[in-house]
DNA sequence: CAACCCTTATCT
DNA sequence: AGATAAGGGTTG
């Protein structure tokens, strides 16, 4: 279908030799997006698109690859339970599914981290309303933050090693892994300045029950990005009804994630003197207070 | 069940 | 070769 070609919006990273950034959507190379929880994998619905028909990634699909992009219900309708799905295992499985790597997007790198800078531990529905913005199936969403768990901590120590006993030096304050992707802050946003994201760092507790904290619970002006981002969506573009029963995975139908994008360029052309953090929380304030007939 | 951690596989 | 998305095993 429509697949965005390139980026006919301007992003101000036009330095960054790999424009592929501008696109929204991930690049996966190959089927998968399942959705373990998503009634449907949004990435599927939307285009989680093989953008990029890749020589090496065509080929390996060519196997079994339900290519996701082209075929809606390449994945098994695993309505609900979701492992439920014992599908073709009468081939007994002998093809080895091989691993497609995603490539993200930088638009969604930089919102997978500043959202990271924030909280290393998102509830089950956070990340489910992540990934529905970002047009990622949770389960990304989920490895995404598990990695990037697991490589500040590899940071951290190799920055911090040990205090000798092998007890990592508390007194002194953690060292705020930089969110990595870099680029997408100076790179997208242009922005300059070495902005300290950490201003609203609200720790999730893996020890808080996330069940208990849903989303809407908190979703004061206190949070900020992601709320931000469900209510700027549903506000713009949706009635604002926000159905316990479509979540997001109805404007994305409607609304390619390119719009996100536009949206956050357009933020960061205004902003772009801020951080990325700082960019998307004032954009986020913006759009929340403005209402959809304001828009 | 989710998080952790290691490993594997893929992309740049 | 490095980075990292994703697979898989283990644990609480």
């Amino acid at each position: 279908m429509s697949v965005d070609p390139g980026c006919p919006q301007s992003l101000p990273c036009s330095e960054a030799p790999n424009c592929r950034d501008c696109s929204p959507v991930p690049l996966t190379y190959g089927p998968e997006e399942d959705c373990s929880s998503l009634p449907m994998s949004s990435a599927e619905l939307l285009h989680t698109e093989t953008a990029s028909p890749l020589p090496y990634a065509m080929d390996l699909l060519t196997q079994d690859s339900p290519d996701s992009s082209t075929s809606p219900k390449a994945k098994p309708p695993d309505s609900g339970s979701g492992e439920s799905t014992v599908k073709k295992e009468d081939t007994k499985a002998q093809v080895k599914k091989q691993k497609m790597r995603t490539v993200f997007s930088q638009t969604q790198l930089c919102v997978l981290n500043d959202r990271f800078q924030k909280q290393k531990y998102l509830s089950l529905q956070q990340m489910h309303e992540l990934s529905g913005i970002l047009n990622l199936t949770y389960k990304q969403v989920k490895t995404w933050f598990q990695n990037q768990r697991m490589k500040s901590k590899r940071w951290q120590k190799s920055k911090w090693p040990k205090n000798g006993n092998g007890v990592t030096q508390k007194g002194s304050a953690p060292p705020d892994y930089p969110g990595l992707h870099l680029n997408c802050s100076q790179g997208c946003m242009g922005n300059t300045p070495s902005n300290p994201p950490v201003r609203n760092s609200q720790a999730w507790n893996p020890a808080w029950s996330d069940q208990a904290w849903s989303s809407q619970s908190w979703s004061s002006h206190s949070w900020s990005t992601q709320t931000w981002y469900s209510q700027a969506w549903n506000s713009s573009f949706y009635n604002y009804g926000e159905e316990p029963g479509q979540p997001y995975v109805q404007f994305q139908q409607n609304y390619p994630v390119s719009d996100l994008e536009t949206t956050l360029e357009t933020a960061g052309e205004s902003l772009k003197y801020f951080g990325t953090s700082q960019a998307l929380d004032l954009f986020l304030n913006y759009s929340v207070n403005m209402q959809p007939d304001d828009m």
